[in-house]
DNA sequence: GGATGTGAACAATTTCACAGCC
DNA sequence: GGCTGTGAAATTGTTCACATCC
């Protein structure tokens, strides 16, 4: 398929055409007009803004099994970023290899991080070791971070966090969950599953109150 | 601190203190003019909403490292999930303990579901059992499905499914590094930062087109 | 006096619809 | 004839500002 029109990818991603065009036009003008996008020149022009094209070093601090996880995770890859170290405090892990690659000491982290010019740290640490892990990946140059662990990381101006918590997705199956029960029960007086209900939230005693409510 | 106002809550979380206001209106009148929000009761009516009060048994299928770090993973208990069952396919795991929990052989996976009332299945197995795996838990009565496996999964209506790729935060990091990078160099003639460069965009050979460009 | 709750004003995003080009 | 690229219209989301209530 040499090329494709805005309507077929439109309807591939479950959004309207114009829409798809407008966000495409902002990257360049990459279409021809009668006929469609290109496809392998659309995927590098796209791959090229969101930097796919680029080598990304980095580092994953933490080889406990969600670092293990991470360190096998075949999605890097093909995504332009390269595993440039494994990390763990625990002496008895270095030197083991872990996807192939083997563990090193923290004692080393910050001359991993100049010797391979990381910019882009993954914390999988425990909570409480996280922040101080973040301290030195900074220190060492590191101005991206990844955070896996379940803290609110302090970074310095001009550093980036991205904050990853597995629950979060969960939650909201549950929520979307929580709706789909809520409908069926609709009929005998349930809460609808819309959030307009605003007149029915006194404070009383009203039976949906629990032992938590404040006096 | 018994009270809080829109106001210090929208400090807190970097927003207006309108909107939090008017996102707030839209689950019910819960704070009081010239005093603000009880907090105990905001959270609890929160909570109640997000659906956070509710018990949600949820199984992990699939005990690989990612598999093994969720069911560690601290942070479900305190949201309302309770993991009913970790299930794998390999005979040599079941009945070794996982973070306390037992692991189960795939074979019983429609009678766990059943047993526990789980609605709720995540899937942590490799990408290609991933599918199947699915498949059993849509007819075994799961509706929705949190889905960790490279592989997008294809279910009935009705059924939710939220995909996790790991990668993507990362792709997120390194397109902002990218742009950190970008703005530096912007003095000599690199690609500004901004979305908005329409007109450069000849299709000609122009240097920044690699061998990948169709012909 | 002080803070909510909310119409109205404003801003951003999405969609329409069509001129322009292949 | 077909499909892009984009002004203009429609829709959606955010902020202002103030009447209202504790």
């Amino acid at each position: 398929m040499p090329t494709v029109s805005s309507e077929e990818l439109a309807a591939a991603a479950g959004v309207n055409s114009a829409k798809l065009r407008k966000d495409f036009s902002y990257l360049g003008s990459y279409g021809t007009r009668g006929v469609g996008y290109d496809v392998e020149y659309l995927v590098y022009q796209i791959s090229r803004e969101l930097g796919l094209t680029q080598d990304w070093p980095v580092v994953i601090v933490g080889i406990g099994n969600l670092g293990a996880a991470l360190a096998n995770y075949g999605g890097f890859a093909s995504r332009g970023f390269r595993v440039a170290a494994l990390i763990d405090a625990d002496p008895a892990l270095a030197g083991k290899p872990v996807a192939g690659i083997p563990v090193r000491h923290s004692d080393d982290l910050e001359k991993i991080i100049q010797d391979n010019g990381v910019s882009i740290g993954v914390i999988a640490t425990p909570a409480g070791a996280a922040q101080q892990v973040c301290d030195r990946l900074v220190a060492a140059g590191v101005t991206s971070i990844l955070n896996f662990a379940p803290t609110v990381l302090s970074v310095p101006d001009g550093v980036d966090v991205r904050k990853v918590d597995l629950s979060i997705e969960l939650q909201i199956l549950a929520f979307h969950e929580q709706r789909k029960a809520g409908e069926e029960a609709a009929a005998d007086g349930a809460v609808p599953a819309t959030a307009a209900r605003k007149q029915s939230a006194g404070k009383g005693p009203d039976g949906d109150m629990p032992a938590v409510m404040p006096a």
